[in-house]
RNA sequence: GGCCCCGUAGUUCAAUGGAUAGAACGGAAGUUUCCUAAACUUUAAAUGCAGGUUCGAUUCCUGCCGGGGCUACCA
């Protein structure tokens, strides 16, 4: 049992023996000791006050001494105010480190047997390449899936792709005016690129279209709707719902370029899938449903033929599901897919990580699901995280402020090869082993810089300054992983076993070994508070926590070169251990660390 | 207009209703015959405004000011 478990029983304990009063074991304010304090952990004692009816210095001091006689672990206390300040003795400290050095699943729960969790994240558009704020999606869903898993979920990654719809049909249809036949091939581009080339170049034309429409007197709404492009493109919609073959031809090997540009970033990235869903595969499913709630009278028709769902009574407005001609909506196809990822894995959870300007589109889906009589919509839930923004405001695809996420991973290379040369860290390596080293450094910061922010909070990044290398950052943890390993080498080269030695005989710490052993407790707790947050940037914040109380101990204890041996035994432990949770911790937020650096 | 989110050092980010609001970058001053100085130490610097609830409010509530998002027969 954690030590903290057995605290809250005491303390429970304690009240009804001293006070005569049941309490609940969450009642109880159980905190780590603030760092100027002596103490391990605190209880706030204010709660208890209107119970033992004295003041909080007394009802402190007799929960205290209570606890001290009942529970070996606590050597002694003091009490400040209501708060009850913990002193746990090295032996206990001791102890945990030699019980738990070595475990690999440390702070790790079991696999429950239970139904899994689906996780949507990505969430492409078959029409331009992944931006900044994709990356951040990315970065969240699968570091997240991470530590569901820590957490004991199974845990499925699905990818839902926007392959079809009217923005689809810009980009073919302006390829098929301009494309003059070139191929990503041809061209030498990534496939992605290729495409988002010609969906910007129907922006470019649909616009000047717009403005010459309004030159001859017409109103924008009246221009936007006239204009020649658009009428051409909706004709390519619809022929593609009829199924008519050079569309879908044309449709299909369009596709198939994005995806090939898209599997190239996402392997870049380090993200995968288990599954991946295609809209052009769900969107019927959604017309099925509808229909089927027009039946059963969740959803009403209007005199034109649209149908909707009528949410007034739920707070909101009327929704459009199936347009008078019958096609449908992102809405449909979202209610489609939500189905069949029921069907296909009757999962515990549905998580879909998804930008928060849809906070509303899922409010509205979640509550439609429940007019068509669908349980399992108590069981989805928004990962809603916050945008990336520049300094100039909102990234925007059609102004050109987009910050692409190949050019940036690039980008973060060359600054890891730059700063890494500069610094001489590279001297020795082979060249692949150098390549290796800057894809870890640059990709490490990036993707810890995202990822250290809360995901609700929005973000912002700034091109112009590159991504830090120093202090609160990914290449700091990468860093202080990498002095580990090299100490823990030159430990093993002198003979010291440290993994075979038995520690817990010893008696005492110093207050820098105390300090690293309570922070490496502290994993447990980050981990499944970040599971049950759903925040991958509690372990960002842990792991920068860990790293640097690390520092300063390596910086101010001797470990090698101390001399009494026994104490560089324990000083190994430590450190090993420090270096594993690194590492682990670092594998939560998908980011690798490197052997040497 | 309506609904939702966010205002913390110069900047970017922390702080389950708890003690003197923490870091990082940038600024100032230091540490290398010593296990990797991408490190470490010291230092100046912040809760938008006004109320309320509470033993205690950055956190909860109300109003105001400022920023963002949503409010499509787009996705």
């Amino acid at each position: 049992m954690m030590v903290e478990a057995k605290l809250l029983l005491q303390t429970c304990e304690a009240v009804k023996q001293l006070y005569g009063q049941e309490v609940k074991p969450e009642t109880i304010g159980l905190e780590k000791t603030n760092k100027e304090i002596t103490g391990d952990f605190t209880i706030v004692v204010f709660t208890l006050l209107r119970i033992s009816r004295k003041s909080p210095e007394a009802t402190a001091t007799e929960i205290g001494t209570f606890l001290k006689k009942n529970m070996p672990e606590i050597s002694e206390f003091n009490v400040i105010k209501g708060f009850l300040n913990l002193v746990l003795t090295d032996h206990y400290w001791i102890n945990f480190i030699a019980k738990n050095s070595l475990r690999i699943d440390f702070g790790f729960h079991k696999q429950r047997h239970e139904r899994p969790v689906v996780l949507e994240y990505s969430s492409p558009n078959t029409n331009k390449p992944l931006h900044l704020g994709h990356i951040r999606n990315n970065l969240l869903g699968f570091s997240l899936a991470e530590i569901l898993k820590a957490n004991g979920h199974k845990v499925v990654k699905v990818n839902l792709v926007n392959d079809r719809g009217i923005h689809i049909c810009k980009s073919m249809l302006a390829y098929t005016k301009w494309g003059d036949g070139e191929t990503p091939g041809s061209t030498g581009m990534k496939g992605d690129h290729f495409i988002g080339r010609f969906y910007v170049l129907f922006n470019k034309q649909y616009k000047s279209e717009i403005h010459d429409l309004m030159e001859k007197g017409l109103t924008e709404e009246e221009a936007e709707r006239q204009a020649p492009l658009i009428i051409e493109a909706q004709e390519v919609l619809r022929k593609w719902e009829a199924k008519d073959q050079d569309t879908i031809n044309l449709w299909k090997t369009m596709n198939g370029w994005a995806y090939e540009g898209f599997d190239e970033t996402y392997q870049r990235l380090g993200v995968d899938f288990d599954k991946i869903y295609y809209e052009s595969e769900t969107y019927l499913l959604g017309k099925k449903l509808v229909m089927e709630g027009l039946e059963t009278g969740g959803l009403f028709k209007k005199e034109d033929g649209s149908v909707w769902a009528d949410l007034k009574e739920e707070g909101l407005d009327e929704k459009l599901l199936l347009r008078a001609d019958g096609t449908s909506v992102y809405m449909t196809q979202d209610l489609g897919t939500a189905q069949l990822r029921y069907d296909d894995y009757h999962p515990a959870t549905m998580i879909y990580v998804v930008g928060n300007e849809q906070n509303y589109h899922f409010d509205v889906l979640k509550k439609i699901l429940v007019k068509l009589g669908k349980k399992f919509a108590s069981h989805i839930y928004h990962l809603s995280y916050g945008m990336v923004e520049l300094p100039q405001g909102k990234m925007k695809s059609r102004e050109g402020t987009v910050v692409d996420a190949d050019d940036l991973m690039d980008e973060m290379l060359g600054t890891a090869e730059a700063t890494t040369r500069e610094l001489g860290k590279a001297n020795e390596f082979s060249k692949e082993d150098a390549d290796k080293l800057f894809n870890t450094i640059g990709l490490g910061a990036l993707k810890y810089f995202i990822l250290k922010v809360d995901p609700k909070k929005n973000m912002l990044f700034d091109p112009k300054e590159s991504i830090d290398f120093n202090g609160n950052t990914g290449p700091f943890m990468q860093y202080t992983y990498a002095r580990i390993q090299s100490l823990l080498t030159k430990a093993l080269d002198a003979g010291y076993r440290y993994e075979e030695t038995d520690i817990s005989a010893q008696v005492s710490l110093v207050l820098l070994e105390k300090e690293t052993i309570k922070r490496l407790y502290l994993f447990q707790e980050a981990v499944s508070l970040a599971g049950k947050e759903m925040n991958p940037s509690i372990i960002a914040n842990y792991v920068f926590d860990l790293a640097k109380g690390f520092n300063q101990f390596y910086q101010e204890l001797p470990v090698l070169k101390e001399e009494d041996k026994s104490k560089v035994l324990l000083r190994l432990s430590i450190t090993a251990f420090v270096g594993r949770i690194i590492q682990t911790s670092m594998n939560l937020l998908g980011i690798q660390v490197p052997a040497r650096m």
